[in-house]
DNA sequence: TGACACACTGCACGCCTGTGCACTATGGTT
DNA sequence: AACCATAGTGCACAGGCGTGCAGTGTGTCA
């Protein structure tokens, strides 16, 4: 249904209107494909929008909204219950929309780390997830805690013992680590930020 | 700095710019907030881009990027090397960003369910995780699922084995159910997607 | 070899839209 | 009473931008 083209032209558009916070205009697609007759790109928008891949604002300028940015409003829906005969997503199951964006909080102060490593299987941490990290200095007990550890980034438990720190592993395999223990040996450590989430895709 | 009506202002260029795709221009805003003239508008644009909070093009219809519109772009940065002494986020240690859209595939066919019960801890699936599934009827061997088993949404391991299907747990505690083998009280099973994301946030 | 779809070019028209300049009403301060 | 900041009004101008219509080159299928 789609060509080659015309999917380059979707991705442009959506690149763009991020990138700026508005969409181009009919010109503005037609120099970035060396098309030079405002109809050459009306022809795509038109297969574009006919496909439901856009929608567009009569005689606006740069009326052309993707369908994705609309949908990012959306986010993807969360099924409460999941009736009996019901594989199709009923209005009514819908409990709400999982919004990624801002899900973890305020999106500044936050970084993202990919985990090397098991030692945090026991609370669902797995190697190749990346965790969600709040940026700060300091932590409350329990808490997960990513820091830098002889310039090593780990991710553990973080459990103040009153002179020192022990660095727990979510594996058994993996004994505590005390560190800030003033004694002269001890590894230096320091908190890079707390872990406020999980995420992780599955199947290629 | 921001008076209360150039944060209504704000918002509702936010709003309107999720909700069509592009953003509105001066006097649509100032319809929306009877203001008769355009400068009356732009008195405030120019207050917001002041202020940071927005940017625009110069010249250029619906210029009106909202910084949020532009975030959304970049998403969550993702680390990897986290140097000796960085806990600032330093460009060069930034090895992509996590899109939380997309980062899943094509939106349209998702949706998430809150997980029950501890019978995927083995797979690093916890209680409260949202599971993201791809709604689909059948699925490969291996895969996680999500199943309608007697009414009741399940997630386990997919393993059909010929003339029938095991649904295995990631936790020793729940033996393998057995489906579709056509006993007469087997129970009724079938597949509502298949997991391909996990998503955990921590912390209040 | 003709017909036809595809992927455009070229151009004029005219509304849409941001900009600049001048002016106004209101309320608070000195 | 004079002065100033705030929050606008009103209007003309010019260029940005979508639209409509007509035409072109190229490949392919019958």
């Amino acid at each position: 249904m789609l060509n080659d083209r015309a999917r380059q032209i979707l991705t442009h558009i959506q690149k763009s209107t991020l990138e700026h916070g508005y969409p181009p205009t009919i010109r503005e697609i037609g120099t970035a494909f060396a098309i030079r007759s405002t109809n050459g790109v009306r022809y795509y928008l038109n297969m574009l929008e006919r496909a439901g891949h856009l929608t567009r604002g009569e005689r606006i300028s740069r009326g052309i909204g993707t369908v994705a940015a609309r949908r990012r409003a959306a986010g993807i829906p969360i099924l409460g219950k999941v009736a009996a005969g019901v594989p199709a997503l009923a209005e009514e199951s819908i409990e709400g929309h999982l919004e990624t964006e801002g899900m973890f909080g305020d999106p500044a102060g936050l970084f993202a780390l990919r985990v090397r490593g098991d030692s945090m299987i026991g609370a669902g941490i797995l190697e190749g997830d990346y965790v969600v990290v709040r940026s700060q200095g300091r932590a409350n007990a329990g808490e997960i805690v990513v820091g830098l550890l002889e310039d090593e980034a780990t991710v553990k438990y973080f459990r103040p013992r009153g002179s020192h720190i022990e660095l727990v592993a979510a594996n058994p395999a993996y004994p505590p680590i005390v560190v800030g223990g003033g004694g002269d040996g001890d590894p230096v450590f320091r908190i890079l930020g707390v872990v406020t989430g999980v995420l992780r895709t599955l199947g290629r």
